[in-house]
DNA sequence: CTCAATTTGTTCGTATGTATG
DNA sequence: ACATACATACGAACAAATTGA
């Protein structure tokens, strides 16, 4: 290294790896349009003040992940179509919820020591008596993008185990006549994998991740439906409708379409 | 390395970095509670397969974070207060959103080149003929935890500069007349520390942030206030109600707290 | 066609960081 | 703590392909 402290000396990941990533970033971004000749690695190198090898390494990086296409004597070019996923939109009320669950097939997989329940906090509501563990995967193209790990109260496990064993929890709990659902809410926030989802995601020890709590209470303050679900972090996007868009007569509740 | 293939190496970030976040997350998840003895490093080397060396390397970073306390023939502990944000709420409703900003203080910025106009997408709106860039910090207790970038269309700015110039730019736009606001929406997704915004806030290049964009549009459908935040990933928190909580006579304007 | 400029690709030597046993 | 192996990063020099004058 120089003598001088630079910035990158904050993170300790390796410097290519911080390269490639801004460079990454540069194309989901479209700041380099598909097919656009990238900078020259001189120039490169004298934007992130490395040496020509380490901006050699990023490029190669974005080269295996599909992103750019050197050509000796030419230049570096971003290629035709780059794959930018952030398909899956994260519900923000429970219709949708419902309703984009209902479309999936989640894979369920097996978990050797099921966690007895869940890890509730006070304000999240009350903790039922004895749960049912499931672990599922979600697809999307073959490709893994999300560990769902439900815990279910057994007693509205009961109520019909055969539709629990076969269909996503939360769409057969929907239909559930006796489950008395009050309140559900959902909170999310950038984690990091853990073993067991980087292996199920096939993503990296420790990348980041989106992790989604969702809980649904009962009349009784008691939580039936303890979901915790991991998403890969480039595989999500969240929309939020601040002001309903036509604004006509605000009505509120207009009947559950 | 070993002969094996093993689960790690789909990361190409350091191994000692790879635990490090594994066991930060069990602290932030209070799966080691606070003053609790985690495994010993035998323990952990057999866990994660690794060296002792390793481990311990993974132990220093936690400890430099204020988050592991090592004893010598002891053991190591969770310190009795590990720091976790997560503080800041990500608004949900144009009311809130509007709310949290106005206990803001955000610091202003200075921008060198700043850009002409915001980058939107078809379905994003219409572009205004000019645009004003305005860049600000925000903190909490002194820490930077997001860098607000936002373009004001030059007619909407033009209404009230001053106001524009001290307050943030939304809730100028809420108390304006003319403003015709028709419909905001706010999208998110997980993203990575571009240089500037990794200097501004002071985390690596490369790491992880939530990047946040409101685009405000008025009845022509032209973008008049299109944002670009950037939080940095372990400030934030998302939380969406599914259902109406006590669902009595779903009072909506109940005075400004 | 040749030449020179540009640009990617490769190699060497050295120093330090990472990981193992 | 030590010896070993491999990865990361630097600077510099050179090789090979492309382009346009």
């Amino acid at each position: 290294m120089l003598e001088l402290t630079r910035a990158y000396n904050r993170s300790l990941v390796p410097l290519y790896l911080q390269v490639a990533s801004v460079m990454r970033q540069r194309i989901e971004r479209r700041e380099w349009l598909p097919r656009q000749k990238i900078p020259t690695l001189v120039e490169l190198e004298e934007e992130f003040q490395v040496a020509r090898v380490t901006v050699r390494q990023a490029v190669n990086i974005l080269q295996e992940e599909g992103l750019l296409d050197s050509q000796q004597g030419r230049g570096t070019f971003v290629v035709e179509k780059p794959i930018i996923r952030h398909w899956v939109k994260l519900a923000t009320s429970w219709n949708v919820l419902v309703e984009s669950i209902r479309d999936n097939i989640p894979r369920p997989i097996k978990v050797a020591n099921p966690p007895l329940r869940p890890n509730l906090r006070a304000d999240e509501g009350k903790l039922s008596s004895k749960y049912i563990f499931q672990r599922s995967l979600q697809f999307k193209e073959d490709e893994p993008y999300g560990v769902v790990n439900v815990h279910l109260a057994q007693e509205i496990y009961r109520q019909s185990p055969a539709a629990f064993r076969q269909h996503p929890a939360l769409s057969v709990l929907t239909d559930l006549k006796g489950a008395d659902i009050q309140h559900a809410h959902q909170t999310v926030v950038i984690g990091s994998a853990d073993p067991t989802t980087a292996e199920l995601l096939g993503i990296g020890l420790g990348a980041p991740t989106a992790e989604c709590r969702c809980v649904v209470v009962n009349g009784k303050g008691v939580a039936i439906y303890v979901a915790d679900i991991i998403y890969r972090s480039d595989a999500i996007q969240l929309h939020i409708d601040l002001l309903p868009k036509p604004a006509a007569h605000s009505k509120r509740s207009k009947g559950r379409r």
